[in-house]
DNA sequence: GTGGGACCTACAGCCACTTGAGGTTCAAGT
DNA sequence: ACTTGAACCTCAAGTGGCTGTAGGTCCCAC
């Protein structure tokens, strides 16, 4: 079924993640350093290609790898309480609802803006005047968002 | 009203903006370097304010750095069309649409994933289970989300 | 003249990778 | 045995949009 070893390459293949995303996730002690050839090549087995499949998961989910990293810890200790798990995933929750809700207000003032741009010249351009708008009386809610990145493709 | 120069820490308190992050955005070239006074310290007038409120303003809107430099170009030339402002903008707010698309699923799934823990050992977790999922079956599209940085605070 | 806050430059750090340079190893084919 | 050339190796720098720090200088009120 499963080579018991396989090539950093055949790894990517597998887990759809790039070569360099290994070397790195070992680098910042999310993925063990596996053994290697007698020429410095890396070599993996299952329990490797496991934890980076949840690695992978994890991230498509949008955890970062401090998350990431504690649940990982928790999966290794199954006698524990998923308290903390839940904790993790909860508190993951409610940045992502929190991006959407800042997402979803600049959406509706991007339309706003756009919308009400009719063409003509730059020197009389909607956008442009909500833009430099010194006033900002156009806007409805000062803080927008920040921070938004969520999974790798 | 308005006084003919500034240091770059009234400046900064008048646009809501970090010292830092001007000199940052004078360093990128989306702010002209100011005049100094004789032992080097910035001097700002009227028009580099407006230009700094535009900027901010933009990037409370999203806009990246790249696009606000094109904006600002497209402002200075009230003659032209405003036809790429409109696509500048246009883009943008599919790029917003398209990112609100990719968080809305991923909010389901984790909604899902959450809903599903019921407390318990973390050996018997469902959170866990649906990370380490080697089949990817519970999980509806392979790629949620990419960069999804928005605006600063 | 002195105190201290505001200013200056230059550089490191953040996140999660990605890209590049420059060199080595491996496996398949001859 | 030898030759390709793809895959591998390490190390360093770049991405975006700032933020923070270190170590020094300037300005202004007292």
């Amino acid at each position: 079924m499963t080579a018991p070893f396989m090539s950093i390459g055949e790894l990517g293949r597998r887990t759809s993640c790039k070569v360099q995303t290994i070397r790195w996730y070992e680098q910042v002690g999310l993925l063990p350093a596996p053994a290697r050839t007698g020429g410095g090549h890396r070599t993996y087995g299952q329990p490797h290609l496991e934890r980076l499949d949840f690695i992978r998961h994890a991230r498509e989910f949008g955890f970062t790898l401090d998350a990431i990293r504690a649940l990982l810890t928790l999966s290794d200790h199954p006698e524990r309480s998923c308290e903390e798990v839940h904790a993790l995933a909860s508190d993951h929750l409610a940045v992502v609802e929190d991006k959407l809700r800042r997402l979803e207000t600049l959406r509706i003032e991007l339309t706003r803006m756009t919308d009400a741009c009719r063409g003509g010249l730059t020197g009389e351009c909607r956008i442009l005047e909500t833009l430099a708008d010194h006033s900002h009386d156009r806007c409805a809610s000062p803080d927008h968002a920040d921070g938004m990145d969520i999974a790798p493709g």
